[in-house]
DNA sequence: TCATACCCGACTATTCTTGTCAACATTAGC
DNA sequence: GCTAATGTTGACAAGAATAGTCGGGTATGA
């Protein structure tokens, strides 16, 4: 179980847009010194977009901003928008793919654990990435 | 972000077991009826049995059967064995890719979700799942 | 010794990930 | 209006991971 690189670049780049709030549109070129590949981060803040956390200004001195305040927007979001819904397993989703009445009673443990990380994902916002310390990260590596 | 088939037949599998604990070993046939093709779940059980989660009986009249009691035995230990370590990012094994600073105030980020993820499934045993409502479950769906 | 069962490594088809690329649409500024 | 800067879109492709499949072992009870 683990995230592909396209909810990690995504939060790259909304903690980037976060860090740059109020100085105007961001072009694609400065988002993407990050360390992701330009053509790449298109197709990733084209989703950010379409999930109405970014807005964009085209032409000539336009690019990407937030759509919201920084505390508006969780981690949880954003991996929505760039890994789609992330399903712990394809029968919370399907119905009918549970064919067996045993099976069923596990469930019940996926459906915990998915509301349970997706509780988690939305806890944390960018306004608490930009203040840093906010999460409840206690213990010292 | 999403299991694999393996951590999900894993735990229907260890599932299975932990119903018929003390009836002795089962063999890969019977456990197979719970849906999973019998020469992928070998392998499965190949890595639970490496991982000292069962243990085998070879031969006639063998079988896999629970190598400890249900309660000593947790969803992420099955996880674990199935589909390797969970890494949110490779940042948090890999030294190294981070390669840029401000990259790295994300990486408490992770940190602190894979903890997080890690204390959840490690809070969920076996044996909470064969008492069922044990391990949280509170809403009706 | 034979049938039952686990053990192990190689192989494969399909899907997903991670980009790359080319053509187009929009707008600011001259 | 022209041009350069910028976002928009969809197609394409190499490589890796997933989800099995298969063929041959080895151990053991009857």
């Amino acid at each position: 179980m683990k995230l592909s690189t396209k909810g990690k670049y995504g939060l790259y780049a909304m903690f980037y847009l976060a860090q740059h709030a109020g100085n105007g549109p961001q072009p694609l070129k400065s988002v993407a010194e990050i360390g992701v590949p330009e053509d790449y981060l298109e197709q990733l803040l084209g989703n950010l977009r379409r999930a109405g956390l970014v807005t964009t200004v085209r032409g000539a001195q336009g690019g990407y901003q937030l759509a919201k305040e920084p505390q508006a927007i969780t981690v949880g979001d954003i991996i929505d928008a760039t890994e789609g819904p992330l399903s712990i397993s394809e029968c919370l989703s399907d119905e009918g793919s549970c064919h067996r009445a045993g099976q069923c009673k596990t469930r019940r443990v996926w459906e915990y654990l998915s509301n349970s990380i997706n509780d988690l994902l939305q806890s944390i916002s960018l306004q608490d990435m930009l203040e840093q310390e906010q999460f409840g990260i206690t213990k010292e590596s």
